[in-house]
DNA sequence: CAGGCATACTCGTATAGACGAGTGGGCAAG
DNA sequence: CTTGCCCACTCGTCTATACGAGTATGCCTG
């Protein structure tokens, strides 16, 4: 193995950087430069302790500085990793085109198996519940909705949390209301109840996870979510479905079409 | 003042939770009730040591969770307070669209001043330089293009940073490569150079900033940033240009409408 | 040979103390 | 009254130490 110290250089006493941050720097700029690689062992905090001639502590805030920007991630027992960027789903923009709903499976079971991952949906919750004010305001005050949420994995890993939000006189009593709702999803049945689609809207938020979400999608410190709420409009322009979607960041990038106009 | 152990509890030693887990808890749970409101100052480092009976330390760990997921950040000399969420920017789907190009200021400015808010654009900078890999790709195997990078701020705070490439053979010589690109921006530039725009192409993803994105927006720690690329293309499918762009997650809500076709 | 245990190494949590530096209020000198 | 200094309070950095808990390895025992 190489040295440390040629890989890390050393700590520069004149400098009013922190030196907890300039240890940060190196690790940084080695890994940056592909010393490390991803999945790799950085050096342990004894190891750094001996070459930096700092207290543990020192080294540790460090590691914390890193593990923050989502460059690192600790695993009790073995050591500190390079974090390995995941493989990224990619969402475009018409995966709710009408075309795409022919088919029998749901988008994301197809996509995925084209894209050679094992997919997976669990913690099916289908239950009618009060809605909240933002929900309420977004289909158009109503009081109680059919909530539906679902968990998406990819080859094991959460990656997704999704509701949908359905006003109660459009889903009680359909198959919406079902766990399973059939081919082609809520979106099919809704077209065959005679709610005919228009657009969607999207919003999109990023943010640092709030405790829940960490458990939820299992997601290592450093890492956003992507926080989408989409509005399905009818062709009356009543907001039909409200869908609620919090993303692990570092494994999706969305991918929007749109015209020049 | 509310006395502490009303408002925050105690720890439970019987707990597995970790103490500066639970302090950590503590204090979110009582920014989420709105005990603490946004703006205002938490309890001191030496008021909780005081109050849980634990060392500095550990209170340090708990404010550093919570800085960590952006509730809260430290002001050096004064207090660690809740962290306001600042006025978000919508980005619609249509900021681009030809009609708002007939109007002689840009986007940004145009918007900002409806909303009230003080836009500045700044660090202007116009040079042509080597492709990166990836620019060079989204164009079409161009070699040199045109770079053109701004900073936007918002009441003086800087929001975005972004990066617009463009092929040299359609951009040099042009007002295109000048610091100011006249009314309407590039695309009006580019449109009367012969370039219709067809359709524009946007990849979004989030993660935690880079040193240097944090020191250009001046990010408070635990703000993730949203990474926009777009792509424009002429009517003759050609890529015209890319344009790379970094917000702060927070002062941001990007807004989508979909056909549902 | 197989299973289990000891051990060494890893990071996780917590304590106690020291000094530095930014902030703001009050007091004293001009 | 104004200026300037001091001081108390705040967070920032760093040291040194201790113990706990997860992991991996190799040896020893049965």
């Amino acid at each position: 193995m190489t040295s440390l110290p040629s890989l890390l250089g050393d700590i520069d006493p004149t400098s009013d950087r922190a030196v907890f941050l300039q240890i940060a720097d190196h690790l940084r700029e080695a890994i940056d430069r592909g010393r490390f690689k991803e999945g790799e062992k950085l050096p342990s905090e004894a190891e750094l302790v001996e070459h930096y001639g700092v207290s543990r502590m020192t080294v540790r805030n460090s590691f914390s500085v890193l593990t923050g920007e989502g460059l690192a991630h600790a695993e009790h027992g073995k050591g500190v990793f390079v974090r390995p960027r995941p493989p990224v789903r990619r969402l475009a923009s018409d995966r709710f085109a009408r075309r795409h709903r022919e088919q029998g499976k749901s988008a994301f079971i197809v996509e995925a198996d084209a894209a050679g991952s094992h997919p997976q949906v669990d913690s099916l919750e289908v239950k009618e519940e009060k809605a909240t004010q933002d929900i309420s305001a977004r289909l158009g005050s109503v009081r109680r909705v059919l909530a539906r949420r679902r968990r998406y994995l990819l080859d094991g890993r959460p990656v997704e949390f999704a509701t949908s939000y359905l006003p109660l006189d459009i889903a009680r009593g359909t198959q919406i209301a079902e766990p399973n709702p059939g081919p082609g999803g809520i979106y099919a049945r809704l077209e065959e109840l005679g709610h005919h689609l228009d657009h969607f809207e999207e919003e999109i938020r990023a943010r640092m996870p709030a405790p829940s979400e960490v458990r939820t999608l299992r997601l290592a410190s450093g890492v956003p979510v992507i926080h989408l709420i989409r509005t399905a409009y009818d062709t009356e322009g009543r907001a039909v479905e409200v869908c609620d979607t919090v993303m692990a960041a570092d494994a999706y990038v969305l991918s929007y079409q749109l015209p020049a106009t």
